[in-house]
RNA sequence: GGACGAUUAGCUCAAUUGGCAGAGCGACUGAUUUACACUCAGUAGGUUGCAGGUUCGAGUCCUGCAUCGUCCACCA
C-alpha cells in the first residue's frame, strides 16, 4: 500500500512538478510526439508578464489557476497546448518600487547617475523574476518555461523598436509639446490611466481682477494670467469684446490682459469668468490652443515658482500660496474666501501626490486611427468577452480614445530609439543608434533619454513573444492566441492596447477570447492593501493547507468579472476534500490486490447506473468548461466525488467486495469511478490527482494524467 | 453628469440562460475504532432589495425606484 496517512501535499507537489518538467508536456511540441492523438490543433494562452519586482500574491494566484485550468483541459482533450510564460520589467511600477527601497535605505535615486541606478533596478529585478518563476511553479503552472519571454530581452525589444519605426514612418507616432500630468515626486510624466482622482477640502479664491471677480482655488499659478475668458452668450459681460484690452493692478503689479470669449466656461460656475493658466492646466491649456493664446510657464518641474513669480520665486506651492494671498488681502484684491471647497484634482496612482500638469515635449501615439479597426471588429463579434458586459465597456473606451503620451523621464525601461536636433528640434527614430547629424539643419542630433510606458512593450505581447521565439514557427502555429485572461483592472491600460497594436502590426486580433477575473478580495470583502494588514499570501496558504486547496479556493464560486472574498475556512474546506480523494483513492486501492484488468466484467443494474450516472456528469463537465463556467464544473465535480462516490457508492461497494460473485465487476466500477473522477479534477486539483494516478494499475497507462484523454 | 455591475440562507456565492430556489462555511442534534474525525447520518435557516408588468410559469425578461460598488468625463 503506497497511499498511507492523510495526504501530505509537501511530499508531493515538488516532485510531482518535477515530473511533469522533465516530461517535457509543458512544450506542445513534445505533447504531439506522444501516442496516437494527432494533436492538430493548438490552444494557446500567452500569459500577462507578472511584475518581476516582487512576491506572487493573490491575484497573481488567482491568474495561474484560471490558466492552468483552461490549458490542463485543452490538453487533456488533445489540443496542442502552449500557455507561455512571461514576466514584466514594469518600468514605472518597478522603479516606485525600487525607490521605496532605497528611501529606506536612507539613498536617493537623484543623487545616482541614471547607469548606476539602472544597474541596480537590473540587479533587483532578476533577483524577483527568478523567486517569482519559482513561485510560479509552486501553483502548479503548467507553462512552456522553453519559451519563456521577459519584457526586456533583445528580441523582445527589437520587436517594440520594429513596432515603434513602423509607427513613426506611417504618422501615427508624433513628438508633441502638450500638456502632460507631471509627477512632481517621481519626475515623470504619467498617462491619464496612471493618475486618479482624489476628493481634497481646499479654499476658493475670490479675486478682483479689474473690473472682474474671478474664482480660483490656485493663485500661484496666476502670475503668468493674462487672458481672461467668459462664455459668448453670458449678457453680464456683453459689453466686453473678444480680443479687448485692459488694464488692471495684479498681484505684482499693473498688467494688461485680453478678453478671450469661449463656450468652454460654465456660466453657472464663480462669476462665470476666469483667467486661465495654459501651463498648468489641462482645460486652459485647450482654450490656449484654440484660439493660439501665448503659454507660460509659472511652476517648474520640481513643484517650485520661477522667476515670473517675482518676490516668490522659488518657493513651494502650498508656502506661496498663503503668502500671495496675504499680499492680495493687503492689496485690496480679495473679495471673499470660501472655505471648505470640495473638488477633485489629480493624483499620482502611486504616490498620490498632487499631479502638476505641465507642458513638455514628448512622443505621442495617434489612438484614433488604431481603434477604429478594432471598434469595427468588436462590433462584429469577432472576439468573445467573458463576461459580456466588458464589449461595451471597451467600445465605450475605444471610441472616446485620447492620444498615449508613450515617454517616461525613467531609466528603469527601454530607451526610446529616438535622437533630437539640438538646433532644430527634429525627431527621428534612430534603431541603430548610427545616426549624428540632422539632415535638415546640419545641427547635432542627441539622444532622447526617455523610456517608454510600460505598456507600450505588453501591449505588443501576444505577438511579440511568438515571433521572439527560437522555434521559427511558433507565431505561425500559435497566432492568434485563443484566449486572453487576465485581470478586468487593466481592460484599457493593457487589453485594449494589445488589440489595437496587435492588429496594427499583424493584420489580426491577437486572440479570440478575452477572459476576465475580478478582484480577490480578504475574507470580508476588502480589498487586499499592506496598510489594511489583511493581505493574504497565496505561499503561506499553500504551505498550510496544499496547492490543491488553494486552487479550489480561487476557483469554486468565482464567476468571471466577479471579485472573490477569500476565506482560510473555504480553502480548510478543500484540503479536507482532498484528503477525501486521497482516502477514497486508498480505499479503492486496498481493494484491488486480486484485481486482474483484463477480466470479463459482468456489472449488475446497480453499477450500471452508477456509470451512467459518471457518464451523464463528465458530458455536463465537459459542456461547462467548454462555457468557462469552471467555478461550475468544480462544484459539480467536487460534489458528485464527495457525496456519490464516497458517501453512496463506495459505502454499497462494501458488501458487493465481500461478494465473489460481484467483487470483479465492482473492482472495475470502482476503478473506472475513480480514474473518470481524477480525470476531471486534474485541472483543478493536478498534484494529487497526479499522484494517484501514477499508482493506479490500470491498462495503457499515461507516462502522465495530464496527457490522458478527457473522456467525452 | 454618463456608463457598468451587484443586491438570493447568519457569512461567501451558485442556479447550465424562463421550468421543483441550491452548495460551501458557520450553527444545532446525534453516531463512533471506520478508506477517511481532515469522518458519517440528520436538523434548522428564504416573501430571491422594493413596486409594478409580460408569461401557463419569473431569482432569471421588461419598466420604475432604493442601496452598495466600480469605471469614465467635468470641476476656474
Amino acid at each position: 500500500m503506497k497511499l498511507s496517512g492523510p495526504y501530505d501535499p509537501k511530499k508531493v507537489e515538488d516532485k510531482i512538478y518535477k515530473l511533469w518538467e522533465d516530461s517535457g508536456f509543458f512544450n506542445p511540441l513534445r505533447l504531439t510526439a506522444q501516442g496516437k492523438l494527432k494533436r492538430k490543433k493548438a490552444f494557446t494562452i500567452i500569459m500577462p508578464p507578472a511584475n518581476a519586482n516582487g512576491n506572487l500574491h493573490a491575484g497573481h494566484a488567482l491568474v495561474m489557476t484560471i490558466e492552468d485550468i483552461m490549458t490542463r483541459y485543452k490538453r487533456m482533450r488533445g489540443f496542442k497546448a502552449l500557455w507561455l510564460p512571461g514576466l514584466d520589467h514594469a518600468g514605472f511600477e518597478t522603479q516606485v518600487v525600487y525607490e521605496k527601497k532605497l528611501e529606506k535605505e536612507g539613498r536617493s535615486r537623484f543623487k545616482m547617475s541614471p547607469e548606476e541606478l539602472y544597474k541596480e533596478i537590473l540587479q533587483f529585478t532578476l533577483e524577483n523574476k527568478r523567486n517569482i518563476e519559482g513561485q510560479i511553479k509552486k501553483m502548479g503552472a503548467s507553462t512552456d518555461w522553453s519559451r519563456e519571454k521577459f519584457t526586456l530581452d533583445p528580441e523582445i525589444i527589437k520587436i517594440v523598436y520594429g513596432t515603434f519605426e513602423k509607427l513613426f514612418d506611417d504618422g501615427l507616432v508624433y513628438r508633441g509639446k502638450k500638456i502632460i500630468n507631471w509627477c512632481v515626486k517621481h519626475q515623470t510624466s504619467l498617462s491619464d490611466l496612471e493618475t486618479k482622482d482624489t476628493e481634497k477640502i481646499d479654499k476658493l479664491y475670490y479675486l478682483k481682477y479689474g473690473p472682474f471677480i474671478i474664482a480660483t482655488a490656485r493663485p500661484e499659478t496666476k502670475f503668468g494670467d493674462k487672458y481672461v475668458v467668459m462664455h459668448p452668450k453670458d449678457l453680464r459681460y456683453a459689453d466686453f469684446k473678444n480680443g479687448q484690452k485692459i488694464n488692471l493692478e495684479w498681484i505684482n503689479g499693473p498688467v494688461e490682459a485680453i478678453i478671450v470669449k469661449d463656450e468652454a466656461i460654465d456660466m453657472e460656475f464663480g462669476t462665470g469668468v476666469m483667467t486661465i493658466t495654459p501651463w498648468h492646466d489641462a482645460v486652459d491649456f485647450g482654450i490656449a490652443e484654440k484660439h493660439h493664446l501665448q503659454k507660460e510657464q509659472v511652476i517648474d518641474f520640481y513643484g517650485k515658482l520661477l522667476p515670473i513669480a517675482g518676490e516668490f520665486e522659488g518657493m513651494k506651492i502650498l508656502e506661496a500660496r498663503q503668502k500671495i494671498i496675504e499680499k492680495l488681502k493687503i492689496k485690496g484684491l480679495v473679495e471673499k474666501i470660501e472655505e471648505n471647497y470640495t473638488h477633485t484634482v489629480k493624483t499620482c496612482y502611486k504616490c498620490e501626490s498632487v499631479i502638476e500638469p505641465q507642458i513638455k515635449e514628448q512622443w505621442f501615439l495617434k489612438m484614433k486611427p488604431l481603434a477604429d479597426p478594432v471598434i469595427k471588429l468588436i462590433e462584429k463579434n469577432r472576439i468573445t468577452f467573458i463576461p459580456e458586459h466588458y464589449k461595451k465597456i471597451s467600445l465605450h473606451w475605444l471610441k472616446n480614445i485620447i492620444d498615449w503620451p508613450l515617454s517616461r523621464q525613467i531609466v528603469w525601461g527601454i530607451p526610446i530609439p529616438a535622437k533630437i536636433c539640438a538646433t532644430c528640434q527634429r525627431a527621428i527614430v534612430d534603431i541603430e543608434g548610427n545616426k549624428y547629424t540632422c539632415v535638415k539643419c546640419q545641427g547635432i542630433l542627441k539622444k532622447d533619454t526617455d523610456t517608454f510606458d510600460t505598456w507600450f512593450s505588453s501591449g505588443q505581447w501576444p505577438f511579440a513573444t511568438l515571433k521572439a521565439s527560437q522555434n521559427k514557427k511558433d507565431f505561425k502555429n500559435f497566432y492568434p492566441t485563443d484566449v486572453m485572461e487576465t485581470a478586468g483592472e487593466i481592460i484599457f491600460f493593457w487589453v485594449a492596447r494589445m488589440m489595437m497594436l496587435s492588429l496594427y502590426v499583424t493584420k489580426k486580433l491577437p486572440f479570440k477570447t478575452v477572459y476576465l477575473h475580478g478582484l480577490v478580495l480578504d475574507a470580508k470583502g476588502q480589498k487586499m492593501s499592506k496598510s489594511k494588514g489583511n493581505v493574504i499570501n497565496p505561499l503561506e496558504i499553500t504551505e498550510k493547507y496544499g496547492t490543491d486547496a488553494l486552487r479550489m479556493g480561487l476557483v469554486m464560486g468565482n464567476t468571471p468579472g466577479q471579485s472573490l472574498a477569500l476565506n482560510e475556512d473555504k480553502i480548510k474546506g478543500y484540503k479536507n476534500f482532498a484528503n477525501k480523494i486521497w482516502n477514497a483513492s486508498k480505499f479503492v486501492m486496498m481493494n484491488l490486490d486480486d484485481y486482474n484488468p483484463n477480466a470479463k466484467i459482468f456489472l449488475n443494474a446497480t453499477q450500471k447506473k452508477h456509470l451512467k450516472e459518471l457518464q451523464k456528469l463528465t458530458k455536463e463537465c465537459t459542456k461547462l468548461m467548454d462555457e468557462f463556467k469552471f467555478y461550475y464544473a468544480a462544484e459539480k465535480i467536487y460534489h458528485y466525488f464527495w457525496h456519490s462516490f464516497c458517501d453512496k457508492i463506495i459505502e454499497d461497494s462494501k458488501v458487493w467486495l465481500a461478494n465473489d460473485t460481484l467483487r470483479q465487476s465492482t473492482q472495475y466500477m470502482l476503478l473506472e469511478i475513480l480514474l473518470q473522477s481524477l480525470k476531471m479534477l486534474h485541472p483543478f486539483m493536478p498534484f494529487i490527482t497526479e499522484e494517484i494516478y501514477q499508482q493506479l494499475p490500470i491498462k495503457d497507462k499515461k507516462k502522465s494524467l495530464m496527457i490522458e484523454n478527457w473522456t467525452k
